[in-house]
DNA sequence: CGACCAGTTGACGTTATTCAAAGCTCGTGG
DNA sequence: CCACGAGCTTTGAATAACGTCAACTGGTCG
């Protein structure tokens, strides 16, 4: 019930060889997974001879998908089970960002030709649809660039919500409004960090006010940052960049 | 420098008539936005003529754009400043769940038909450019419909990503894991959840080990939770949902 | 059988929350 | 102009929650 096979560390990614239920075409009339649509676009195109067609693999617990860093070539939508995705956090650490289950798509970073954000692990027995990128990058080409703009912009929006979790809500509180100020304020010398309420640091690195407060006080007492101006704090980068890390 | 003119609760949503910098059709060629390309598609179209144009609205510190749970008619495409979006959580606090800032664009929802997902206000003195959704749907209605299921994928794994951050991430460790099982487990009658290890429940709740341990010890002991094999749970839903209230 | 890994448990230290009370800042109205 | 009050911030002391370290258990696999 637990790993199974040739699952230990990070040997083996999803590939064709992976015990695909199916090779080829994917038959989408008749799937579970049918009624949501994705496909139906798909097949109009006789996609089955595509370089790499769609299949659907059926992974087993801890069976990973892909791998954060790597190429990502292919969209994965789950027919069924769950994945967990992880990421690198600034500390060195593993940390899940979020879990994804039926009717989800992931790796969707595929389609702007970017590398994988995360690392996809099966948390359970499943089943996924792989679906080149190159298939759907097809379609998006007759629409307008206006799709990939807007795709863009989601993805944005993701990469925003992960970086408030791995950033922002992990580590110390010390370390947490090191990291808040350090966003805010860019890296660079003389940067500033304004706008920012007490209430406002709570609310976005799950602490309460007052230890928001005390944190800020302490900085301030120890000069790593310097008040210009309610709520404006001059940064010292370096000594923050050193508190971040937890 | 602080909240401006008439923001007080929850008054003013900006409207044409907050003080938008140009009215109409905004000039995006000489924009420092422009480089980003979104409207380059829109332009070719003659939106001048469409019922609601785009324009550049200026915000104020403390300035609402809009609201979680009201109708979304717009994209908000942002030229200058930060936003924060909050989400009412489910113990009822607000909850900041990422900041925005130059060249990110909020409230896609929109092009789906949905409601606003968050309440959306300028942390700084900020523009933003409105772009209604019926500008966008025009197009996406020469694309496929593949477009549209695109985007309500992205849409989704921004769904999950808050979902994480309000359910997962506040609040003590006990109502964290509560949540969690419940997530996994669904809500109904003989739900169970299954195949968690206590570091996957570390990973995802910003805890350790130890305590995922001692919390999941309790429930079982307490009768809120009945192992069934290897990390396979029974859920009493509904202590759980007390449990889940912190 | 022994090594290993995931889970458990205890004792202890640290950190953050809680509750309460001041201090500050700024706009309002006398 | 000054006093006043509202809202935000700061600070303190007591408490509860969580993390850390370390030992121990039970199952799995070679």
């Amino acid at each position: 019930m637990k790993m199974s096979g040739s699952i230990n560390g990070k040997e083996r990614i999803a590939m064709p060889a992976t015990a695909p239920a199916w090779q080829g075409a994917v038959e989408c009339d008749g799937c579970a997974f049918r009624r949501f649509g994705l496909f139906a676009d798909l097949h109009a195109e006789d996609l089955a001879q595509q370089p790499f067609p769609i299949d659907r693999l059926s992974l087993a617990a801890g069976d990973p998908l892909y791998q954060e860093g790597g190429r990502a070539r292919s969209v994965f939508s789950i027919v069924g089970g769950v994945v967990k995705l992880e990421k690198i956090s600034p500390s060195g650490g593993r940390r899940i960002v979020r879990l994804h289950r039926s009717g989800d798509a992931i790796g969707l970073e595929a389609l702007l030709g970017l590398d994988y954000e995360h690392t996809a692990t099966a948390l359970r027995p499943m089943s996924v649809c792989r679906i080149p990128s190159v298939a759907i990058d097809e379609l998006g080409h007759r629409s307008s660039r206006l799709v990939k703009q807007l795709m863009a912009r989601w993805h944005q929006a993701v990469h925003q919500a992960d970086l408030c979790l791995t950033l922002l809500s992990t580590g110390s509180a010390r370390a947490r409004v090191a990291r808040l100020l350090l966003y805010l304020g860019g890296e660079g010398r003389g940067s500033v960090c304004d706008g920012l309420t007490r209430e406002d640091m709570a609310s976005l690195l799950s602490i309460t006010v007052e230890t928001a407060s005390r944190v800020v006080a302490e900085f301030r007492r120890r000069g790593v940052i310097t008040a210009m101006g309610s709520n404006r704090f001059l940064l010292a980068t370096g000594a923050l960049r050193e508190i971040a890390e937890n």
